[in-house]
DNA sequence: CTGTTAGCGCTTTCAG
DNA sequence: CTGAAAGCGCTAACAG
């Protein structure tokens, strides 16, 4: 079997609870010791069993990171951002896909067997009402990316959704548009994020003096390429179509690029594009992905970091961090500046 | 503190052992006492400890999945089939990033602290060397994902890259297309899946008659957009320019077909481009884009299965499976059937 | 069908 | 600075 603590001691000659300072770096330990043990691990081999150090602690060293989908641009960038944050404070994530399913989003609060192992949850939730997410309440600490829908139960971390909609939008009015449509509305209960979206569109126009159409908000059934590509078709069959359109994501706003193209339409020419979420492959779309970026990096380690203290004992009321984005514009809204020969 | 089975089996008047046996659902247990114990569980809202169960059990239910990056669509899209699948086997997916790095990937082996909680490894290794591959040995069972270079030492998943490769070459000669070019050569020894392709893009070019002129394939850095971008641009600097390009990943071919748009050129009409993997993103593509179908779905249930199989016990030979691939036909090369109107 | 009991490998209190 | 010993919560012989 796995070479133990005890097979070490008895081979250097000490107690286990000298090879377990050493292994510790605990430092009351001789040097003289110290090497000793140091050679008699290297000469057998010995590797720390992190269940039963786990165990002995009380604690796993695991967080569950849970997002809808991991082949969701935005949440594999970000969930890399996460992973190589959570190994700063040598933790380690584990990844839970909920798909938007409500069932497997109540899982995770009701402590299922994936969150049993960990110490703490950054929970990105989709389906859960509001309602539900302040019922329940789970045995380790949660953090809540998205919305702030909490009202003090949940340490969250986001950005201000209808700030980032008014910057798209203004963007399309100074650029001089005149019919702004938007694509990503939904109409469950649920998508906070998008009600402040829509909010923000709205409000943006309304301050400009324009009527708001809602025959020009487009809703969604999801925030996938496809959706996107559905709603433009219909809003290209309107009487009178929009000449730009500010899309949710950037995955429906390279969906709605893909039919304007299909149709025969030029981006921006005929209609500007802006995007959220700056996902790497707007920066190579036909024409390059004006867009919301949110500082994913910042996310990230303020998720973690906010989690950590919790975990480590921090029992303060609960704390929002809004994290920081900015305009990114590139051709989808003011075309190519100088195009190559 | 957390109440335990110990807590339980007080409350419901039984031994600890018939909670056990109840919580692992065991047959042996008369329907009132398991009635009993349930009721129990629920009334204290008993948890198991997945720690305490992990130690005395000796394995932790975790696998560590290591691939280059997340943000690779191929890896997050295969790493979410990947977790789905195990799932199934009640296992929990944890994931590493190698960022491709040497050192990251040698400690991925060494047992460090990342693999030292897991049963096992899944394993898609960039930089390191067959030779070094070879010479370490880890105490969990290795699934290697990508091209088999391990000569029985390692169970592997992989598709016949060769075989790819010239089915990609093949559909460029058929729709005539007389200079073909290759993206995404590397020079290092590591690079075994691109070394394949090259094989493969080789001898179908040769095969056809034509003479392989080394101008025509481009090495890159990496398997990223801007590669691609960069490598195009430069195949396009040639005297007599390509007409086609295999791309050895999608990433690749969106950076060329991005690089043939800047420079006014049309896909298909003036440059084919077929690329590698079909990820989500190529079906929005401008032109949407003809690829390599590898069936990812079936590596992951295969690479799962098998490291399954050798968690628990199975002590034979290494295997190599094959998963299987096709070729996808869009626009790239072939156009739009029906343009729209 | 159920109870008793030992022990997984580690950390940590308490002595010395 | 180091040793002895208890015990984290669970499972699985073994016994009945």
């Amino acid at each position: 079997m796995a070479v133990t603590m005890r097979d070490v001691a008895r081979y250097a000659g000490v107690s286990p609870r000298t090879v377990s300072n050493v292994v510790n770096d605990f430092e009351l330990v001789s040097d003289a010791t110290r090497q000793r043990v140091r050679l008699a691990i290297d000469a057998l081999g010995y590797r720390p069993n992190l269940m039963a150090r786990s165990l002995r602690r009380g604690r796993s060293g695991l967080i569950v990171l849970a997002v809808p989908e991991l082949n969701i641009p935005y949440f594999s960038e970000l969930a890399g951002a996460i992973i190589d944050e959570a190994e700063k404070h040598s933790y380690t994530v584990v990844i839970e896909q909920t798909d938007g399913h409500l069932d497997s989003e109540r899982r995770l609060l009701d402590q299922s067997d994936r969150t049993l192992l960990a110490d703490g949850l950054i929970f990105s939730p989709l389906a859960l009402s509001h309602t539900e997410l302040r019922q329940r309440s789970s045995d380790i600490p949660v953090l809540l990316l998205g919305e702030h829908v909490t009202d003090g139960m949940y340490d969250h971390v986001g950005i201000d959704n209808i700030g980032a909609a008014r910057a798209a939008v203004e963007h399309l009015l100074q650029i001089g548009r005149r019919r702004i449509a938007a694509i990503g509305h939904q109409f469950q209960l649920s998508g906070e994020t998008a009600q402040y979206r829509t909010q923000g569109y709205r409000a943006t126009l309304e301050a400009a003096g324009r009527r708001f159409d809602p025959g020009l908000l487009a809703s969604t059934p999801s925030f996938h390429r496809d959706s996107g590509a559905r709603a433009m078709a219909e809003l290209l069959d309107l009487p009178d179509p929009p000449d730009a359109v500010f899309c949710y994501n950037d995955l429906l706003a390279i969906g709605a690029m893909r039919m304007l193209s299909q149709r025969g339409l030029r981006v921006p020419e005929d209609v500007a594009v802006v995007g959220f979420d700056d996902i790497e492959e707007g920066r190579f779309t036909t024409a390059t992905l004006t867009t919301i970026s949110p500082n994913k990096r910042q996310i990230a380690a303020e998720a973690v970091g906010q989690l950590f203290r919790r975990i480590s004992g921090d029992d303060g009321p609960a704390r929002t961090v809004e994290a920081e984005f900015h305009l990114t514009v590139r051709e989808s809204t003011v075309g190519t500046p100088t195009p190559e020969p």
